[in-house]
This record gives C-alpha cells, structure tokens and sequence, in this order.
DNA sequence: TGAATTCCCATGATATCCCATAAAAACCCA
DNA sequence: TGGGTTTTTATGGGATATCATGGGAATTCA
C-alpha cells in the first residue's frame, strides 16, 4: 500500500547524520521517490514526504492569488523543502537548521502518518500522543465510515 | 464469509514470535491482504486488520482539517501501526513497544470480531467478558438492526 | 586549503529464514 | 463408525541476513 507507518527512533551522529527508517527507504524507492523534507508550518516538527505532495502544496498554490496571505503561507512551506540525498548505508545528513526547528538532541522520532511522516523529538512526541490518547478515551475516537455502515473507529 | 470470528490464544516465544491462528491467516491469504497491527486508541489491546481500514484512515484525514483534534487521532492510530510480515511458519514478530502496551506475558488471546481482531492479554479479555455479560444481563442488549427487519438478540 | 560532505568498511543487535518436532485436526477406508 | 494415517498447526532453536550506527579515508566545494 505503500504507506509510511509506525515509528522509529534513530540516532543522529556527530556528523548529523541520520538512518531513514529501512521500510520508509523501501517505499521511496518502490516508488523511485526522492524524499523531501520541509520544516511544519503548524508544528515544532519536520515533515517528511515523497514528490507527489510537493506537487500538491504547488497546485494549490496555483490555484489561488499568488499574492495573497494563504499563498505566501504555502510557500514558506516550499522554500524551507529540501532534497534529501540518502547515502548507500541508508542515511540522510540532516542540516543543521532543520536540527534546531525541531530542537532534535542527538535522536529523530520518525512518525508515520500516511502518505507523510514527521520528525519529532522523542519526548515531544511521547507528550502528544499521551494527551491525544487520553482524550480518545475520554471523548471517543472520531466516527470512520468503515464498510458500509458508519460506526465508530475503534471497536 | 472472510471474516475475523472466534479466539484463539497462542504464546510468544523468547524472541516474541507468535503465530497467527490459521484462520485469520486464511482470511487474510485469500485477499492477498498484509496484516497491519495497532494499538487501541481506547482499550487496553492490539488490533489487527486488513489495509481496507488503514486506507480508509488514510482517506479520512486527508476529507478533513489536518490541524484538527480528529485528525490527530487518526493520525495516532497510523503511526502506532505496523504492517506485519508473517514468516514461511505463519507466526510474526510483536515488537517489544505492542507486547508492553497490552501487557502480553507469553501468551497472546486472539479475538476475532468481523472485519478486524482483538489481541489481548488472556485474564483481561476475560473478564471483560464476563463484565459485558453481567451487564447485558441486567441492562439488557442493545437494539441489533439485522437486514430490514428489527429484532432483539439476546447475547 | 580547510571544512564539510560523501564513500566505504566494520560491528553488534535484531529480525528473518529454515529445519525439526509435537500436538491437534482432518481424512480415509474398511 | 472406529481406528489408524496423513495434514495442518503451533512452537522451539540454530543459522543467516538486514539494519542502525560508528569511524576513517577520499572527495567535493567554496
């Protein structure tokens, strides 16, 4: 299905470099993708993504007035992407910027979500997901239409 | 009918295999289906399922604001799961994070209920039974809409 | 020419494969 | 229908492959 899922955490050496997670590496290269990184408009977190939802963020920039605020928006979203060059060991030199946005130390939390992934600092991340689970438990978890019944997600 | 149905318990070996029960193997063989694995947003367990409903997660986030609270429950449930890669033998490998997170000591109960399954630690997912039963027995059951015509189960 | 980057190899940990075995289930044939 | 036989399952263990990660050497770039 080609996916980015679950989660890893890896090391960033003194050199800034970083292991892709191995089954995110086998979906980019199914897919012949280069990987782009970009820093979250909305989150203390890099994103992560293949060619594919580059080209959406620049549709949907061409779909509206370039000069308007949403736009300029997008693009901050454009010109902070990046190429990623994986090495032949399956590793990505994360710059040094994008080390200090997500204010990483030492260790990236890859989260898969999809068609994207995010990465996180570990225990930023561990907090989100607490918060995040328990108010599903206490709220429930949003309805999905699964099959042809709505009904709730999580048995 | 393809369908997830009974409960099976199986145990984990040292290196925290455990085989899948032959059924729900079928099940998933005769789709040609992988097996994807997450952790409840709600209960104490794991559930297993088919790409259908990851796709339809995947789908859903993308219909919806992807900053809202809903979307990022979604997304817990995506980057919790994992797609399983069932050995030559039918047994996969649960990661150390899925064993801590149902509290599984050894032994794996296996609850199939329709389209996905339920993997419990055994004296939980008994006494949960036992729990609903006492209920359904004092509150009575709730309404089953089977086809167009109504009628009460009675557990 | 110095600093940063990329390439290459080494290594331990972990995951996967393959074979063996015992128990359970399905089968078969008189 | 019964009892023996064959298949399927579940499970254990050793061998093998993959992965993350560290470090040195070579290369690029400014």
């Amino acid at each position: 299905m080609d996916l980015f899922l679950s989660t890893y955490e890896n090391r960033l050496d003194a050199k800034g470099r970083g292991s892709v997670p191995a089954p995110y590496r086998s979906v980019l290269e199914r897919n012949r993708s280069p990987l782009y990184i970009y820093k979250s408009l909305t989150l203390p977190c890099l994103e992560g993504c293949g060619p594919e939802r580059i080209s959406q963020i620049v549709d949907a920039i061409d779909d509206m007035d370039s000069l308007s605020k949403e736009a300029e928006v997008l693009q901050t979203m454009l010109f902070s992407a990046q190429e990623m060059k994986i090495d032949s060991d399956g590793r990505m030199l994360l710059p040094a910027e994008f080390v200090e946005f997500a204010e990483l130390e030492g260790v990236a939390l890859f989260a898969g979500i999809g068609r994207s992934f995010q990465i996180w600092r570990p225990d930023r991340h561990q907090q989100r997901e607490q918060v995040t689970r328990e108010q599903a438990g206490a709220r429930g978890v949003p309805r999905l239409t699964l099959g042809r019944r709505g009904s709730q997600g999580d048995g």
